[in-house]
DNA sequence: GGCCGTGCAGCAAGCGCTTTCTATCAACGA
DNA sequence: TCGTTGATAGAAAGCGCTTGCTGCACGGCC
């Protein structure tokens, strides 16, 4: 059978507890001894059992990282980050740790069940990442599981997602709204006037925000917006290809097209291609988000620049206890206004 | 304190060992204490403690997947279709397992100690993505690791990854080498015959796959082959950037470029554009994989597509035990060529 | 020389759950 | 009416580890 840490005990002629301290390293322990334990570790090929582990000591080396879409690059860059200061192995951090990325597929449902599991694993940390979905029922029941959470000891980080209220919760948010007001604000400074908006889904506050500041630089700029102009889809290509199509098709004469994220801006770009559009001679097309391969586009896409690995390491850090929390326990990250080719000045 | 198994007994007035087998579903309980023992379960808002469950148990509901670099969105999309079948909240299976996404950022360190993390948490299934990383030291270490996590119950499963000899893992790999036959093939049908070769880094099975493969297509048509025409490079854009820039100093005549995938074609798009090369008028480019933005790239992109998804949902489904696996645990997943606008005549 | 502080190691009591084995009880056929 | 059987429920023994407390030896100190 596998072996346990009493084989061990035998094999190196110490009692389990002798071995359990030189292998967590909290109590004092002859040199010698230790030397011999690890000698028995090392020829019998002794693995911990973590349950048991966890069991006894009551926490866990789980730390949960809940993302949207695990294939969008958006999450897999700020997974990444988290994960690299989450210790694991090859972190900085001497535990190592499991850090478990949870797809959530923005179903707030999901989201609860995998908060459970993780309440269940008794995980040492949570990191959520990306918009949350509005609505009270929703919001109150993550709110609610969030608390339960923080009581049992995990440690909860909220990264690009806004703050939790009445929550423990660390939050690191995004400043979705300043970006997307930057972004409208350059466009109508080219001149643009008829811009047409593609937004995510509709309950997202990621959304919400981005299309609550491109209307703030309308209105400030007197340009008076035409609800018709907004399109809701989600946040990948596809949408955005149709939702220009649309967008075409209710206003062909618009002058700029502003995607909720990057790759809708993409899908926006070969909608407009084929509709025999040049960007940005004849449309404008802006993005938000900067992900590596929009630079890359054809032209390379205007866009707001996220720092998501950035956040995503500090949220880690934080997660770990590796850094302060900002004051407050939240902390505005803003983006940076990248102006690129696919922006320019509307065709008369 | 928290709420155990025998706080619920005792509200439901019931014994513990009757709210663990409400929990389980896996005894005949009478549909009147059942209710009683939900209802009491419900009230207290009671969690159960996994490591505890999978001590006394003796199984873990957790399932892991390594992948190389969960911000790269091949292993995102594949991630995501494993996940999705692991069961996981949503997914069909009814128990509820928690998927963990590792990330080895494709060191054979990191992901022997993620191996041996997962060994450690008595994980049900490990799923491994994407090519390893070749040398007898590494090979044979993660071989004996996949043998001791398979004798301990878990279930390996490799998928896009070729097989581990003397290893009870299941394989589901990528004939990387056909598709690059394939796609080398069309640029020699083509006409060209002075190609660059981006690959990979070196000691990577896929890198080597893709690259004899394109070898293999010019060895067949007669092609001889300049060794000063491959140069090595990460998996990413900008490598592709550098790495054209280099082949371009090399033969400045080249009139194709092969690159090891889609991130890094869309590099030596860019780096062949500032040299002032059209494509595919001057230079044709091909890439691999055809992930998602593959098509929207300016002019789109030739190259050979991967069933990501499929594989991966597959690969979730063997690992669950919920599909046979493949006769000889082996199976080679086949990509197919998209011809697009990236590659064309070779210029005279 | 007796005492005590110090440094290490062991004992043993759990951690919260699962599961085997046993007990109970009602129904039922003989 | 009684033994038998089937369906449930409970008692209790762990699962493998951690850790508070105890034990012991050694050396320095008064």
């Amino acid at each position: 059978m596998t072996v346990t840490l009493a084989d061990v005990a035998a094999r190196a002629q110490v009692s389990p507890a002798t071995v359990s301290r030189v292998l967590n390293g909290n109590y004092p322990v002859a040199a010698s001894t230790r030397e011999r334990v690890l000698k028995a570790v090392d020829e019998l090929d002794y693995v911990l059992n973590g349950p048991a582990s966890a069991l006894a000591a009551a926490t866990s080396d789980l730390v949960g990282i809940l993302v949207n879409d695990i294939a969008d690059p958006f999450f897999g860059i700020m997974a990444s980050a988290i994960q690299s200061e989450i210790g694991g192995p090859g972190g900085r951090a001497g535990g190592e740790r499991l850090a478990v990325v949870c797809n959530t597929g923005g179903s707030p449902e999901r989201e609860l069940t995998y908060l459970t599991l993780l309440q269940r694993q008794r995980a040492a940390a949570v990191v959520l990442t990306g918009g949350a979905v509005e609505g009270v029922p929703h919001a109150a029941a993550i709110a609610a599981k969030l608390r339960k959470l923080a009581d049992a000891g995990t440690r909860v980080v909220l990264c690009g997602r806004p703050p939790a209220p009445d929550t423990p919760a660390i939050a690191l948010t995004f400043d979705n709204r300043g970006g997307a007001r930057q972004l409208t604000e350059h466009l109508i400074g080219l001149g643009h006037r008829r811009l047409g908006y593609i937004a995510g889904p509709k309950e997202r506050t990621t959304t919400r925000h981005r299309l609550e500041g491109h209307r703030d630089a309308l209105a400030a700029a007197g340009v008076e917006e035409d609800p018709r102009c907004t399109v809701y889809g989600r946040y990948d290509r596809r949408s955005g290809y149709e939702a220009t199509l649309e967008l075409l098709r209710r206003d062909p004469a618009l002058t700029a097209v502003v995607a909720a994220n990057d790759s809708v801006a993409l899908g926006a770009c070969a909608a407009l291609r084929e509709s025999g559009l040049r960007i940005p001679e004849d449309v404008s097309v802006a993005g938000f988000d900067d992900l590596p391969f929009s630079v890359d586009a054809v032209p390379s896409l205007t866009t707001v620049r996220l720092p998501l690995a950035e956040a995503g390491a500090r949220a880690g850090r934080i997660a770990m206890g590796r850094e302060e929390p900002p004051p407050g326990g939240i902390a505005t990250v803003r983006g940076e206004l990248m102006v690129r080719g696919s922006t320019g000045i509307p065709r008369t």
